[in-house]
DNA sequence: CTGAATCCTCGTAGATACTG
DNA sequence: CAGTATCTACGAGGATTCAG
């Protein structure tokens, strides 16, 4: 399977990064025709990578990705999967047994993101040491 | 030019993203040794991303940015601004010209997350329309 | 021009209790 | 088990004003 990715991976070189962010300030940068505020906000609020990370492998139960994200409520959880639902990302399967079970699972499209998302997490993982040694740095200079 | 940065593109698996994820799992989950949480919380907040795409092409000044992203406050300018200087992914560089001009730019280590950056920017870019779909459909069926 | 300082508001998310 | 309902608190972020 990471072969079979490994072909399809979109190539994005960052000068066309800019590029298209020269091209949003044309339409007076709107936020609706902006990706980044539009998507990547959302992708990147406090639980939702986390949830999707968490559904990799398999569908998942409630309670079972709950216990996967121990400190998240489960309001806030509800709340993520039902936007992530909303969104195409996962999809929601309902089994009528006697205490009801719901599980969750990434669509297509959620399974989709899972690779750009991997990029930015293992850059954060790799340069998790270089971060923290510029901010000890930032802050023996300034003064408190 | 999508050909030119194949080669250099770090390939990451999907599947190795649900293994990191349990190996977190095992050190109690402890948000400071997450990566997801510790660095992709702060480059997903509302203005980060933004930010270092306007800086992608060349150095701007702190007004430049601003007219960049019409919709920011001077207020949270200057503080994510320090924030990234603080994480080391920019540098500040002041002019003493007669009305002060200060010039940031990416540094290496910011130049180094366009790459992960771009790849979720297209991938938002390129999924909209899907995403919108969905969106439709569940607001459709579902009852107000 | 590039901020710092203050005040104030609004939404997000936590806590708690309840339900099919 | 898988949510819903309500309340509250906290903090991000906007507006405004001042300063070097």
């Amino acid at each position: 399977m990471t072969r079979a990715l490994a072909g399809n991976l979109l190539q994005v070189p960052v000068p066309e990064l800019a590029d298209r962010f020269d091209e949003w300030q044309k339409f007076g940068f709107d936020a609706a025709r902006c990706p980044v505020r539009n998507v990547l906000d959302h992708i990147g609020d406090k639980w939702t990578a986390l949830i999707l990370i968490s559904l990799a492998k398999e569908g998942r139960r409630f309670s079972a990705v709950q216990r996967l994200i121990p400190d998240i409520s489960k309001k806030m959880l509800t709340q993520t999967l039902r936007d992530l639902e909303r969104d195409g990302l996962i999809t929601r399967h309902v089994f009528p047994t006697k205490p009801p079970s719901v599980e969750y699972r990434l669509s297509p499209l959620g399974r989709s993101v899972l690779d750009p998302l991997a990029q930015l997490v293992f850059w954060a993982e790799s340069r998790h040491g270089e971060i923290e040694d510029a901010r000890r740095r930032f802050d023996a200079s300034s003064p408190a």
